[in-house]
DNA sequence: ATGTAC
């Protein structure tokens, strides 16, 4: 888009002024070469995002935003609940708390000769991947109740994991407020299977290899070594979150009216927090975050026996659970004094900095790990929070590459087999149920990760780490 | 993202 439109404060900072509607700013953080190219849809939408009730401070995009449905996907606002804050459905997302997991296995890549063929048929056999993949937990309503309940607290609970892992999880693995009797029975009755499953898209399961590091610092504390091998989890709350997401969309359409809201786009639909749909809302979506939760502990879970029968004895530990598509309760800055806000994160991942105290005691000192996910096939990235991200994106950062090419698009000019069989050459192996999901997947397909994250970087919203390469990627 | 439309 022209960069006339915006005020430029710094080489990563754009700005929009407040007119017309908005009651707030926008900023866009990139560079100049990434805005440009970025879709004209991410400045209307983001000034959209600005003219909503109760938003404070501004409403932000990071480096990866693209045109999502109502919010721009990588886009941030942030709600005071008694100035007539609003909470909206398409400001989190329809996969609620999609997120990135990262596990360490204490492998260098020495570890794989001769076994990798074996290990990609062994995790693609053991977690379950595509389209309305299911797996082999079946809730009954009790269980269903316990899972939005707890979270992945519920799923150690159940034999999935270790309690130790729930330190090393955004929130120790659950929220509070989840009210399950706010899930309607078709959300639910879309879940009960589906349990431990990685579902499609762009999520994944991917043995990766740590090739650069960026800050040996903080890859210490996070344990991070030059050649370790990975394993990063990426998916969310699959049939749940997105019932919920279609279902409070459309309740939320109908009520703006009847709470005086004027949208400047019906796809911004939302609900003051403090109201009866607001509430309902937020006690289903956190319900949502418990399911996506315990579906990554699940997932690991799975991933503990695959590695076993190919390691035997092996020990695996996690890294960091970070979410991406997010409704919170926090503390941040406003107006130079501290208030509860609600954050709205959709496609932006959380960036606590050094000192919060909601991170685990390993991370303290540096910050919180930061996880950003490649498109199949290229890099991701380990980045850690920092303290200025407080005040310039109430602490988040980018959370992936962004697509740069709509899936339709990707399959005309790919073909799933042909990908799979280039990737193998490169030593990366595909396992998918999907040659299609493959081609729509494709490489090029996406924004250059490494341009985004360094964008993310010189904005100071969160600080390079370590930079992985896949080895082994299990697709949806 | 998604039982890729109810």
């Amino acid at each position: 888009m022209d960069l006339k439109q915006f005020i430029q404060r710094d080489e990563t900072c754009w700005k929009i002024p407040a007119k017309g509607a908005m009651r707030v700013p926008a900023i866009i953080y990139a560079d100049a070469s990434l805005l440009q190219a970025m879709d004209q849809k991410v400045h209307e939408q983001i000034c959209n995002v600005a003219a909503l009730p109760g938003i404070v401070e501004a409403a932000y995009a990071m480096p990866d935003a693209h045109w999502g449905y109502g919010f721009p996907i990588g886009g941030v606002g942030a709600f005071d609940a008694d100035q007539g804050g609003v909470i909206s459905a398409g400001g989190v997302g329809f996969d609620i708390s999609c997120g990135v997991r990262t596990l360490h296995t204490g492998l260098t890549m020495n570890d794989l000769q001769g076994v990798k063929k074996d290990l990609a048929d062994e995790l693609y056999r053991s977690v379950p991947a595509g389209v309305g993949s299911r797996g082999l937990i079946h809730l009954n309503h009790d269980e269903m109740r316990a899972m939005l309940t707890g979270g992945a607290q519920w799923a150690v609970d159940q034999g999935f994991g270790e309690a130790r892992d729930l330190e090393f999880t955004e929130e120790r693995g659950r929220v509070d407020g989840a009210e399950p009797r706010d899930v309607s029975p078709r959300a639910r009755e879309r879940q009960k299977d589906e349990m431990g499953t990685l579902g499609s898209g762009n999520h994944y399961l991917e043995v990766q290899r740590v090739v650069e590091i960026f800050d040996q610092e903080v890859a210490e504390a996070y344990r991070l070594k030059l050649d370790a091998i990975v394993i990063s989890i990426h998916c969310g709350s699959r049939g749940l979150g997105h019932q919920i997401g279609t279902e409070f969309l459309k309740d939320m359409a109908l009520a703006a009216s009847q709470y005086h809201i004027t949208l400047p786009d019906r796809e911004l639909a939302c609900a003051p927090l403090n109201s009866p749909l607001g509430k309902r809302y937020l006690g289903a979506m956190r319900a949502g975050i418990n399911c996506a939760l315990a579906n990554r502990q699940i997932i690991t879970h799975l991933t503990r026996q695959a590695m076993n029968e190919i390691f035997p004895g092996i020990s695996i530990d996690l890294l960091y659970d970070v979410s991406h598509n997010t409704c919170k309760e926090e503390r941040h800055i406003v107006a130079g004094s501290a208030q509860t806000v609600f954050v709205h994160r959709k496609g932006a991942t959380r960036a606590f900095g050094p000192g919060h105290a909601d991170l685990p005691t390993e991370y303290q000192s540096v910050g919180q790990p930061v996880l950003i996910g490649g498109s199949m096939g290229t890099s991701s990235y380990i980045l850690c929070g920092t303290k200025q991200a407080e005040q310039r994106s109430f602490s988040s950062a980018c959370h992936g590459a962004g697509r740069a090419m709509s899936r339709r698009q990707a399959t005309k000019q790919w073909h799933g087999r042909a990908l799979v069989d280039q990737l193998a050459e490169q030593g990366i192996l595909i396992r998918s149920p999907s040659l299609r999901g493959v081609a729509e997947e494709a490489p090029a397909a996406y924004k250059d990760v490494s341009a985004v994250v360094d964008s993310a970087d010189k904005a100071g919203l969160a600080k390079k780490v370590a930079r992985l390469e896949p080895v082994i990627c299990i697709k949806g």
